[in-house]
DNA sequence: GTATTAAGTTAGTCTTAACTAACAAATTAG
DNA sequence: CTAATTTGTTAGTTAAGACTAACTTAATAC
């Protein structure tokens, strides 16, 4: 399999490639805190392994094996993260350099274990996507719906940390999931928004609720 | 800090000298199935660490250090076995291997709040004491069960070099943790047992498993 | 459109932790 | 007590993954 050292290269390639779908040696090296002709050599070993796309002087691309691969490292973060907090108690901003170790662990077993007495969760309480076994992660174009600006369209598309309370408060103002909402507002001082859909021309969402509606934009 | 090699090193200079106070090369280089040379290298790096007491054709002694920080290691390595049986549902025999991994994670706190979660065990799932936060373990007079007389009854305490073929071979036969056993009779010729338990009213161990099995007398 | 700056590569070095080959000391056998 | 065997050491090599210095290509500025 692979040495921590090429999952820490995977990740980071993973991480900064959201967006353009590519990364300069320059960003993986500032990123990583290592050199740049280290990163060149690297990419060139990873290439050989079939992990990622490199041509000297181009920008670097995951190959398909490499996204799974990386995915699969975050997914076994994401659950790490998330046991810590729901299992054992730890507070957000500790686990994170736990995880971190732990995500290198070689036992799919114990991140079977993880995912089973934490049901299988789709996202973590962040609302980031945790990609299954496979390392899918289908969810990875949405947003929380605190993060959007006044004017956008969106399509509601999943629910963070869904208790029955959460669940009949969305029910009562008709939110379910493939609603189209149209942002109108967002109160500076403390982001509760109005936002309209179907037969509800203004509704007040508290940022509270906000940060748990996962949407998509369009 | 150490290495994950020089914690290697130190874990088995440790489990090595339980019984004679001090290691040869030669049994260490084959217990971690590494050539002789390079154990006396690193034996020399960990010398001026002041972690082994090493001099030229003499046997490796821990010195105090050293032993403290191999008893936190274990320390560790049993905690994360217990937290995976008791709290996780894990199989005895599954969870060495994750344990073996788990055990080099860099965050007392992590150990700390397995420790707290565990009830802060002296004991883990094996019946192998777990050394303190200051690296000191308390040694309970054990018997091995071999050394034990028709009549006797006992409590199964503690097992001894756990390997899985081991374990398996436990489980088939029921036999756990806090088992009351009675000895039926010996075998004079191989020191074969006849033994009694649970609704197992006549089974036979060899005197090479008898050996192995660590209980208490009541 | 050339000059300058930024990004990327090549070549060579370092450290860690492994190895083999060859030699030396200690132990055991006769 | 010497010879043979086992154990331990020295010296030199290798691979992974980091580094610096020097050079090349690409991007940007004027």
């Amino acid at each position: 399999m692979h040495s921590l050292v090429e999952e820490n290269y995977l990740k980071a390639l993973f991480a900064l490639s959201k967006d353009k779908g590519s990364v300069s040696v320059n960003d993986l090296s500032k990123h990583l805190n290592i050199k740049m002709p280290t990163v060149t050599n690297m990419m060139k070993k990873m290439a050989f392994k079939k992990l990622v796309h490199y041509e000297s002087y181009k920008p670097l691309i995951l190959t398909k094996k490499g996204k799974k691969e990386a995915a699969l490292i975050i997914r076994k973060h994401r659950l790490t993260e998330m046991y810590l907090v729901e299992k054992m108690g730890f507070g957000w901003e500790e686990v994170h350099n736990i995880a971190e170790q732990i995500e290198h662990i070689k036992s799919p077993k114990l991140f079977a274990k993880m995912a089973e007495l934490l049901d299988y969760p789709k996202f973590d309480p962040h609302g980031t996507p945790i990609p299954d076994i496979n390392g899918e992660m289908e969810w990875k174009a949405y947003n929380k719906l605190s993060e959007c600006k006044p004017g956008d369209m969106v399509k509601m598309a999943a629910v963070i940390n869904t208790t029955d309370e959460f669940l009949k408060f969305l029910n009562r103002r008709e939110i379910h999931l493939g609603l189209k909402i149209k942002i109108k507002s967002v109160e500076p001082f403390d982001h509760t928004m109005v936002v309209k859909y179907k037969n509800h021309l203004e509704e007040t969402l508290s940022n509270t609720v906000c940060k748990r509606l996962l949407v998509e934009k369009f």
